[in-house]
DNA sequence: ATAACCAAGTTGCCTGACAAGATGGCAACT
DNA sequence: AGTTGCCATCTTGTCAGGCAACTTGGTTAT
């Protein structure tokens, strides 16, 4: 079934090929606005056929590192560097890591809370309020609420109106999200008392976006965010 | 949402099956774990060649939405969504994407300079100060001193050891940085006035990561931000 | 000199083919 | 029977060659 007992695959030639043009580019043998050399040429140079040239630069032009005229060749991407950012997280569940991905999650969201107090409409409060309620049924219920407590979140971040905020907080929910649940499976250890917890702190965060204050806003969350990482440290297997 | 309009280019065929597929994954059409179709099926069902079919599904693999065997096929990712991060820029002066931007480059910052405060080694804090003194010279001589900025608070968030905050620091730096230097090329307004004012905030900044004090750094690093959006507004453009 | 034009180069895409690894079933053996 | 070993078959990884659309720069004709 799944048993996904990943050996390092081989890198495909592609992989091997893209990362050296990007490690070019980024090392400045490349210079933006330059034309890179051909498929052709390149497909020689590297001793790889044309298609593996092909998904290679494809792979950088989807990353914005370089774009592409059809008849007239490939250029390197003005404007200093990418115009995306790709933030690599390895499924593997290295403890370093986590944290550190837990860090930026509480910069973000702390932050992202501050945001919303200031600008939340009413429907914004009533949407978050939702999610307060429904977190709440899941406690009664006897639920984990994990899901109702990342949409608690969520609303919240929605609530600042800004996309970048709304993305990565969406992508580093899910990931901390998957960290617990796996990590529970291991001790499957269920805190009642926990989640009570939780939801005094939620309802101290509601509060302060409720109230407009953005500094409150911001100090409950820090609060929040401290005490379930306090609360997570007990999943995380000792080094 | 990132309809990705390039009205420059035409979307290449791999392109839209790329985002299809992107698309019936999220939408849970293929479960976590479940085979999809071989690329030679799914490049009789979508009329399209093989070649273009890998192309695509390279693409997912390098986004790490699926894993392909080979030998056996490709499987979409287990573990709940992408291992990587893309965050999309366009490239142009949209006023409320640089907002957006500089809002989230402004959480990053403060954060990770409360975080160096905590956490910087006596090495770090020589580097900071080199950064500090190059400023300076900068100043003095004339020059805009964007470079010397950047590597200020390059230093700062290096001296977090979070390679998450690192690395979108140095995106989002680079972004606004060439932001401001196209903008700039327009007004073409030097203010040396403010360029001593920066020099005093970060000093500011300094000192308290010098003294470890954290909530210090965090506070001098808000409003040095705080101050940098406003003298950045300069060079937006009204809508 | 200027304008139309054509040939070479380049990307976008296709067909066809072979090698390497994986899978499932069939046959042989215990 | 149950287990083991082998093989046909499928799938991905890679390659080769070729045609169409487009860009570019020089050449020719006016």
């Amino acid at each position: 079934m799944s048993a996904p007992s990943h050996l390092d695959r081989a890198p495909s030639l592609a992989d091997v090929l893209a990362h050296r043009l990007e490690h070019d580019i980024a090392q400045g043998h490349y210079a933006p606005g330059e034309k890179l050399p051909s498929e052709q040429q390149l497909a020689t140079t590297y001793g790889v056929s044309r298609p593996i040239v092909r998904e290679a630069i494809g792979r950088l032009k989807h990353d914005g590192l370089v774009t592409s005229r059809q008849g007239s060749g490939a250029f390197v991407a003005e404007s200093g560097g990418a115009s995306v950012f790709r933030l690599d997280v390895s499924n593997f569940k290295d403890r370093q890591e986590i944290e550190s991905l837990i860090e930026l999650l509480m910069a973000i969201e702390s932050s992202a809370t501050e945001l919303a107090a200031q600008r939340r409409t009413d429907q914004d409060l009533i949407a978050i309020g939702n999610q307060l309620e429904a977190m709440q049924a899941a406690i009664e219920r006897g639920d984990s609420g994990v899901d109702e407590d990342v949409a608690f979140h969520q609303a919240i971040v929605e609530a600042t109106k800004n996309p970048f905020f709304m993305d990565l907080s969406t992508f580093l929910d899910r990931r901390v999200r998957h960290f617990i649940r796996t990590a529970r499976a291991n001790t499957a250890k269920l805190q009642t008392g926990h989640m009570m917890a939780v939801q005094d702190e939620h309802r101290d965060i509601f509060n302060a976006i409720r109230d407009r204050d953005a500094q409150g806003a911001r100090q409950a969350a820090e609060n929040h965010l401290k005490q379930a990482a306090q609360r997570l440290a007990i999943y995380m297997k000792p080094v």
